[in-house]
DNA sequence: CGAAATCATGCATTAATCGGCATTAATGTG
DNA sequence: CACATTAATGCCGATTAATGCATGATTTCG
């Protein structure tokens, strides 16, 4: 267990043992109590408050997370994997075959790798172990794994070492996940760290790319990831707002939008079809 | 059985010998006192309680799956096609809770994590992406992942860059694979780089470790990973010739066996009592 | 049947929890 | 500015949970 410190706002120091929690997926209250320099009194008073906000389950001598959480990756993928593999292999047709990609932690992501065609040539560079066993082994993909601590509600590796090993490298692509999007705002992430990565990925790549669903449309996550500026590009949904796009396009950010998911129902035939 | 380690919360306690009961259809009370450091008494409060429950099915001497459980013949179906699950579950009870394993390549070191029962706490360092992907989120894993590029006949990182990150980590166990096994060349594979960075990783960590299915017994490959020598110990499957095993046995080399495929026969009525 | 192992129960001990109360510091109010 | 209010915290005492040990009952098996 390592020391916090010994300063603490009441909310910081919840969430930080949520992310203690998040991370091991138990704590001890002795521990807590030792590693905050508080008494246990008042780490019970925070498990309590955070057991009654479902952040955890209360047990004798701490809190374990609630029964059934798990990676919230794994569920992610299963929400809706049809809307992704769709708005995946959009992207894939903006690739360039032979370029150099990065492809950030994210489901969106991973199913833009899935939707990689086999045999298409490309160097991958990935801090997402999920991507990259996606990837490992496909012929014509040279596979770049980065390293480091992999943060568990991330599902990838942000940490220090990771950014040393990402600064070796120049992507001639960033493929950016994200947790919300506004014109006001930009891209946005739910996790501190996970913002500085992807700054920092996209900061050292030629270009940048975010595929975004359109329910993260209008949400703005707590951290800023960047503006909606050129280098950037967007894919997004077919059901996409159209205001959005073209104010997008004064910004000079392209926005591609993803076909329309072939109901078998024609319950949108009043889209724009090619005719 | 595992050494649990010492320190845990009611309710872990009792999803861990539920899991065990789940994977082995079966346990003793005496041995999970054994595992868990805590009297029998504890143990058959828990197994009492948790009967209560409908968790399991109280006998003498331990507990049983509820006779309604369909769960054993699942579990059956699919280790029976998987001679490494087996294997797998055999490594699992050999590692020690809360200690830093390094796992080297190779599809039956996938198939030991595979076999991490759910909620083990370990720290996992490992250069494959595939098991990186099969032990990220899991609760209780703390994931280091080693960066580099991939070498696709591998499937894992073992460049420069992975050899530099490697070497800022000190592991309690090396779990090594390989690709052949001989008492006069020891443990061998079949590519240069991945040799030289089994060498590395082994040298690295305090033990090592190497599951070998019985295919590769009497293969010598082209490259020397290591000699049959402590602190290495290896893990065999069920039919795995008896002279090998007593000839490592005189090299001070630790060999287990994995159990033989289950014939539920084993119950320890006759067992050699202290008298 | 009879010995050995296992079990249930009660009791004692330790540690964690809860509720109440006092203290402190920040905030609000007259 | 003085004073009430509130939130956060620590401390104390009563309560409860978890555990080990002792004892007598029960089961197993030769």
């Amino acid at each position: 267990m390592h020391d916090f410190g010994m300063d603490h706002f009441v909310g910081e120091r919840q969430a930080r043992i949520f992310a203690e929690l998040r991370a091991k997926g138990r704590v001890a209250a002795q521990d807590l109590a030792q590693a905050f320099g508080v008494s246990e009194d008042t780490i019970r008073r925070d498990l309590r408050e955070m057991a009654g906000r479902g952040e955890c389950e209360r047990v004798y001598g701490g809190a374990l997370l609630p029964s059934g959480q798990t990676v919230p990756l794994k569920t992610r993928i299963s929400e809706q994997p049809d809307r992704k593999m769709v708005l995946g292999s959009k992207v894939v047709e903006l690739l360039a075959e032979g370029s150099v990609v990065f492809f950030d932690a994210g489901s969106t992501n991973l199913a833009i790798a899935r939707s990689l065609p086999e045999g298409f040539r490309l160097t991958a560079v990935t801090n997402t172990p999920a991507i990259a066993a996606e990837l490992a082994g496909r012929p014509g993909v040279e596979l770049i794994v980065i390293g480091g601590r992999v943060e568990p509600s991330v599902g990838a590796a942000i940490d220090s070492t990771a950014i040393r090993q990402l600064e070796t490298i120049s992507p001639d692509l960033c493929v950016i996940g994200t947790c919300g999007l506004t014109l006001e705002d930009g891209l946005t992430a739910d996790i501190f760290e996970d913002a500085a990565f992807k700054r920092l990925a996209s900061a050292a790549s030629k270009n940048s790319l975010a595929a975004v669903t359109s329910d993260k449309l209008g949400l703005r996550a707590a951290f800023h990831v960047g503006m909606l500026q050129a280098p950037l590009s967007l894919v997004l949904e077919a059901d996409a707002d159209e205001v959005l796009v073209q104010e997008l396009a004064l910004r000079g950010v392209a926005a591609h939008r993803s076909d329309a998911a072939e109901p078998n129902n024609e319950k949108k035939s009043s889209r724009g079809n090619t005719p």
